[in-house]
DNA sequence: CTGTTAGCGCTTTCAG
DNA sequence: CTGAAAGCGCTAACAG
């Protein structure tokens, strides 16, 4: 494995030479230039990250978080395609990517790879703890939050449009026929029901309907499905719902069509976030499409700007959403 | 953010006092020791990476390859369930996970992490390119494959026991009274392929049963589903079906199921990989698991090891797989 | 036990 | 345009 020393002494130059052919820097004729990186080339030498980080005091890499008992990688599909973008405007810009999933219990100290500076900034990925996400921005590390919003407004953040994505597909149920709409979520995180279900809330009185209250089941950490038997089970059933989630809008599914129920007929069903899983599901889910690898990449795009100008910006990004219609909605007939 | 200059100045010692007391090192005396050691912590010095990666040659970072266009984070839960396990192995022994995922059109070069030595090692997950794996293992980096076998002895490999895991199954089948069985595959890569039919021919030649050819829908890129439909269409049809995976069970027993044939009663089904969803489906599938994260575990301790010793063993470890009885599986009744 | 010093591979002044 | 030299933060060999 060459080192720069070993090209300067096959190019007869000095290693001020190589390094500024290698780097693309002036102050070097094109012939020399030229001759360095044909011998570069042949003896196949790359420049060492080792080297390199300790002068220039940069990685190159860029470190993603999230929390490990999210299942982000098997579990949530959200997550993995928000990473999944991530990872790939990260190649585009020759960056590398190192995964962290945050243990359940934390030791109050920073992750290793910011503690030792191994990479040059973080993207947190989904809910976290704030103290946590607080210790991150007072250390000065360039951050970006993507998901759930941080309170603090010292960060810059990417988020989902959660808000007019309920509103969208309430207003969809409703341009259904539908005035009997119930709303179901369970582990989403605070901030993103709050959106979520004021969207759903806000498209109702807009269209003069009134929430039924018994309609609204969330919170808690059961599976939906508890909550979506709860809500068969009682004497007044709505004719659609809407889910927080795609995954517990299909776990909903799941029981409506055990208790004997049509998808779409006797019960229209829509999601939020648009996973792989929804297309394959029978019927399909109607859905708001969230633009997760796009979100990841406006995270990268983010963070790599503000390393590049050296000033943390702490704006705010909101990822627009739409409504995809498959096959989980019917129209209802007035009967 | 301090440096270890700062430290030995405000400890009053030297710096590399400030180095013996951090890393452990002997000749220093406790009281020393202890004194560096409180003054670091209240002045939250942390070792950069930098320096250290630069004096050590070693960067303690683990490098992780899979295929992109697997789709391994938000496609196909195996992979992600490996990378669960490798980053969990990885976090314990204080080494930080680098992941790259490889872009279909390659380059012809080595990642950028491997060819500037950002990890000391690197894990080779799932199918890849020949060529691409050889690149590597001549490289000299310490690497280990998991997943499909690599023809060249030269690399430490940890691989399923696919041949085991399909005879159980289809002996599991037999078991039942099935003798009708049927095998299908698509996307399933070429070695892990082979294996688990030979398994499944095996298992039905140790019973004196003849395979049917017409039985075996195999290759292909078309979603599994289309050559379950093909299976079906046919004038004989078997009573049971080994599929070569757990995803191409599941889209494979959509498609029985709308057919109008019920599962397990007119069709029973196996499956291979035990992924999450399918204790979701219903009925819940039998299926051969796959100790997933633990496979990932042992690539890491694997790879650590031979950092350690500074040896590249070629071992191979075959890691074990059971039958999981669920739902999908009924005794042939002989009629 | 402690401190001085050299040097890991690279970039960057700065003098020629 | 070119090269010599300093130094990034850290560790280790060695001298005291």
């Amino acid at each position: 494995m060459p080192g720069i020393k070993d090209i300067a002494r096959a190019a007869n130059v000095s290693l001020s030479a190589v390094s500024k052919a290698i780097n693309g820097k002036p102050d070097i004729s094109e012939a020399t230039r030229e001759r360095i990186l044909k011998i570069a080339e042949e003896m196949d030498y790359h420049p060492s990250a080792f080297g390199r980080s300790l002068k220039n005091m940069r990685s190159e890499n860029i470190g993603v978080i999230i929390r490990r008992d999210l299942q982000p990688l098997s579990g949530n599909p959200f997550y993995s395609r928000v990473l999944e973008g991530i990872e790939g405007e990260l190649a585009i810009n020759s960056y590398s990517l190192v995964l962290h999933l945050l243990p359940k219990q934390q030791d109050g100290r920073l992750p290793k790879m910011l503690r030792e500076k191994k990479v040059d900034g973080v993207i947190l990925v989904g809910p976290m703890e704030n103290s946590f996400v607080g210790d991150i921005i007072k250390s000065g590390l360039p951050a970006v939050v993507v998901d759930p919003r941080h309170p603090s407004g010292d960060v810059t953040q990417v988020l989902i449009d959660n808000e007019r994505g309920a509103y969208l597909a309430t207003q969809h149920l409703i341009d259904h026929g539908h005035k009997k709409i119930g709303f179901i979520s369970d582990e989403l995180n605070r901030d993103s029901f709050i959106k979520r279900f004021s969207g759903f809330s806000n498209a109702l009185k807009d269209n003069g309907i009134v929430l039924d209250k018994s309609f609204v089941r969330t919170a808690g950490h059961e599976q939906g499905s508890e909550h979506m038997k709860a809500l068969l089970d009682a004497l007044e059933i709505p004719t659609a719902i809407l889910f927080a989630n795609d995954l517990n809008a299909l776990s909903g599914c799941a029981v409506i069509k055990d208790m004997g129920l049509s998808i779409p007929d006797d019960m229209s069903v829509v999601g939020f976030d648009d996973i792989f899983l929804s297309t394959m599901s029978s019927p399909s889910l109607t859905t708001v499409r969230v633009y997760k690898e796009e979100m990841g990449s406006i995270a990268v795009r983010n963070i790599l700007k503000s390393l590049k100008d050296g000033i943390v910006d702490s704006s705010t990004t909101i990822v627009p959403v739409k409504l995809i219609e498959r096959g989980s909605v019917s129209t209802l007939t007035p009967s």
